[in-house]
DNA sequence: TCGTTATTTCGAATATTCTAGAAACATGGA
DNA sequence: TCCATGTTTCTAGAATATTCGAAATAACGA
């Protein structure tokens, strides 16, 4: 029960890691904004102008966590980034607002 | 223009960063549970178990990108999480979404 | 003033991330 | 088969982040 939450935490927290790099970041709002076609990887090179290495490995990692799915077309591979997840994100983050009460001693019993 | 959106992308992205180091987000966590209260870092220490230089420092981390705010009260100083934040963060990322049109070659003028 | 409580700063070892050039691979067309 | 296109893997140096013990500070109460 304590564990699972850690791998709650954790997962979570690999995820805001990974909107954690600017150009990761940017990527990444750039496939939100082309959502309903998804965007190759090329596209996306051109458009944000970074080495193809560089581009490779920061989508590989939004890959791994979830956060962008790909779909290939032949020789070239789409990526859509996966909202939903985000969503969800925000849902972990939020939901419990205020639901802590301040811890009353127990009464002990008889 | 560019360089704004630029800054725009490294403050988000930092705020991002700050909520992917799992002790981070479960002291973020724990402060949107108590939002209404807040919660002193000597609480959060009860709670979370982490050393208080290690657990000060990410408090400060979490304050500096204005995710978590400090009134002081006497000695203690109580943390309140910036939920607006949060909600300008998810904006930020997804307000956009599916704005992007396929770049039409434009007719020459003559 | 002195001790106590609450929190931060310092310092340093260890680990992780970021970046990009060069080379490799994979797919399809001529 | 050979070439072009699209993308990934390898490698490695530089930069950042993480962690926590020890010492310092700050605020109050006796």
């Amino acid at each position: 029960m304590r564990e699972e939450r850690d791998l709650q935490i954790a997962e979570a927290a690999k995820k805001f890691t990974e909107l954690g790099n600017p150009t990761r970041l940017s990527i990444f709002r750039l496939l939100v904004k082309a959502a309903d076609t998804g965007l190759s990887v090329g596209e996306i090179q051109k458009e944000l102008d970074v080495p193809g290495s560089t581009l490779s490995h920061h989508i590989q990692r939004l890959v791994n966590v979830g956060l962008v799915a790909q779909r290939r077309d032949s020789r070239t591979l789409y990526c859509e980034p996966q909202i939903m997840v985000i969503q969800e994100l925000v849902t972990f983050l939020l939901a419990e607002c205020c639901t802590r009460q301040t811890q009353i001693d127990p009464v002990q019993p008889d």
